[in-house]
DNA sequence: GTAACACCTTGATTTGCGTCAAGGGCGAGG
DNA sequence: CCTCGCCCTTGACGCAAATCAAGGTGTTAC
């Protein structure tokens, strides 16, 4: 009789998920719920790890029940970039299975995660009983995509201040504190060189554009933590590219 | 009674159309290909005419039938890019419909083209009633979403040398003629402006570009005419950010 | 004809970001 | 304690591409 204190690797099961709410299962029968949970290959991951590589055949689909998770892709040249994250409810690798190409990227827990595998066999038999699961693929890819437009002209036409500003926006949406006025405070879950890859720059430029926003007193950092002062400035950097 | 000579813009119906077989609607059924014909509206553009806009409300699926189309996207300062091109057989305005969304882009016909509307309440009909509609919607979504990862790498990693010889790459796969050993031609489909647009710098960068591209003796330009001397060299430039 | 207008090219100059190089802070391990 | 390794910062420098400005070419309109 195994030790249920330890069997936390064991103990996720897609019935009682708290996650699955948010994901391509929440609208399975029962029966299709059991199915799922059967095939199901649900580890734990540690900072680091990762999860599939860029190139690596693609066997299924990767659901994050919990932690967080970083999609990267890299070019011929072994240069690096953070496509975007990945949090609990979010599907990965669903790209590939559904165009059938080896995975495009790759991805890695960025924090301690609980990611769950589902071989392709059964993605591909629910997608056939079930046509919720496919609607619910179209909606996050049609959302994936546009994101992924956007990406494209925002590192096409906007200065890396105006992109980091951006990702700061984005971040403070999940993982700020509101203070008073326009004030945040926010606790990053990056480093700064992904942070950097996440806007298509150098480390060294990462400093020095978190260094200027603290010389214009827009924001403050110390480690992982941010204070900004006014939410305005950073949507400022947006529009204005240069001009006044 | 009508003169059939000039009602070209009329004669187009579903059931004889050439392209459907490249569109979502290959696997309808006569039932169903007698309300997509019934809803669907036809209408010639000429280059330059535009297909919709950026911020417009979406209300259905756009369907090149034939021509040329470029889906653009603007940021807030008025910079433009090219996203990609649509050619006959593809659907436009998928994503919007999809999430939902205004069109996050806009289309502008490049050729003379003739494009079909199916408003929103048919393309959902079809999706209901036919499940392979949405399959084919999924897969045409996961290669833009694929196709759009690999911009933003691009675009971030690569060079403006290297962009444009990707771009080349591509534009001969669907418009080049082979000719002897490595070499091409093509008839390029696009203004320099268009181009310099696709791959997101200025105008003056692309003629640059192109400059040193026939210094190098990698490619000749004579108005939209290039003669390719060796594709090899097109592939060259990818790998190589610089060195030697 | 030539005037007007796009589109394209070219040169001069500026600049934003990458590159290279050095050093600081800090936690892990001996 | 000191050392090693990693992440981050800073400065000096170089370069690729944007910007600014001017002029060329081709097409359409009158």
């Amino acid at each position: 009789m195994p030790d249920s204190s330890k069997s936390t690797a064991t103990s996720h099961n897609c019935f009682t998920c708290q996650t699955r709410g948010r994901t391509e299962w929440c609208n399975l029968s029962d029966e299709e719920l059991k199915l799922l949970d059967k095939a199901k290959i649900s580890r734990e991951y540690l900072p680091g790890e990762v999860i599939y590589h860029e190139g690596d055949a693609c066997r299924g689909i990767h659901c994050i029940e919990q932690g967080l998770v970083g999609i990267r892709k890299m070019n011929a040249s072994g240069q690096e970039i953070l496509l975007r994250l990945g949090h609990a409810g979010d599907t990965m690798g669903y790209r590939s299975f559904l165009s059938g190409d080896d995975h495009n990227n790759s991805a890695e827990a960025l924090e301690p995660s609980v990611i769950c595998f589902i071989d392709a066999p059964t993605v591909r038999s629910l997608l056939g009983t079930n046509p919720t699961v496919g609607l619910r693929f179209l909606k996050h890819a049609a959302a994936d995509l546009g994101a992924a437009e956007n990406k494209v002209l925002e590192s096409a036409t906007l200065p890396v201040r105006a992109r980091f500003a951006h990702l700061l926006l984005v971040l403070k949406e999940r993982y700020g504190v509101a203070g008073k006025g326009g004030a945040m405070v926010l606790e990053l879950p990056l480093s700064r060189q992904d942070m950097a890859a996440m806007i298509g720059v150098r480390p060294e430029s990462m400093s020095r554009t978190i260094r200027s926003f603290e010389d214009d007193e827009i924001a403050l950092f110390s480690g992982r933590r941010v204070q900004i002062h006014n939410v305005q400035d950073l949507l400022d950097e947006l529009d204005l590219p240069d001009s006044l």
